[in-house]
DNA sequence: TGACCGATGAAT
DNA sequence: TTCATCGGTCAT
């Protein structure tokens, strides 16, 4: 995918994911899943978002890389023990971006089952967590250019709006009304989901 | 320098 | 529903 498809606003972003495939190649092999779980981060309005009410890139801190241009790759640790992998969304100056929840995985099977230590299809990659377990995804990406080779994201089967659902987004009750937004996309059949919480 | 806590996952 | 687990963040 091209840059020009991450400079909008991560709402836009997010609903676009849907049914694209995120390829990640390593020395260990090549993974991949159809993104069917996405989330919105609205920048410095949205009370959940990493840079809610930031001015500028303070140097060295996390969300530095969402203040630069769309279509890199914002990598963080959650919980002190698990990545978390985003999409920067939108122009330089407006920090935005796109959660990966959950994929339906697609290559490289064997090897994502090997790195998650589970047997499974339906949770390899059903969560943030799993899915950058299972794609080899750590902060070592942090900043990934997505057009370039480690990791990227293609084109897919377009998800037509009577397929797609937008809900609340997961866990982000802290937030207050923002965690009433519906910033959370999914495929709405999909089997793949990290969680059916919230799901109208 | 230190206290607090989370965009989770897995077990119970 | 509970808890493991620890770096990032921000207040001193």
């Amino acid at each position: 995918m091209g840059r020009e498809f991450y400079m909008e606003g991560a709402v836009a972003v997010a609903r676009k994911l849907l049914g694209a495939v995120l390829v990640r190649n390593s020395p260990q092999g090549t993974a991949s899943g159809v993104i069917v779980e996405t989330e919105a981060y609205a920048g410095r309005d949205d009370a959940a978002c990493h840079s809610y009410k930031r001015d500028a890139p303070a140097s060295g801190h996390r969300t530095n890389v969402m203040f630069g241009p769309g279509g890199v790759a914002y990598v963080y640790l959650i919980y002190g023990m698990h990545c978390c992998f985003n999409v920067v969304a939108n122009l330089p100056g407006l920090p935005e971006a796109v959660l990966i929840r959950a994929l339906e995985p697609k290559d490289g099977i064997a090897l994502m089952r090997e790195r998650r230590g589970v047997p499974g299809l339906k949770n390899l990659c059903s969560g943030p967590g799993k899915l950058c377990a299972a794609l080899g995804i750590t902060r070592d990406l942090y900043g990934a250019d997505l057009c370039g080779g480690e990791i990227y994201i293609e084109r897919g089967e377009p998800v037509p709006d009577e397929s797609a659902l937008s809900t609340r987004r997961i866990n982000v009750d802290y937030s207050g009304e923002a965690s009433l937004y519906p910033y959370r996309f999914v495929i709405k059949d999909s089997g793949f989901l990290s969680t059916r919480r919230y799901v109208a």
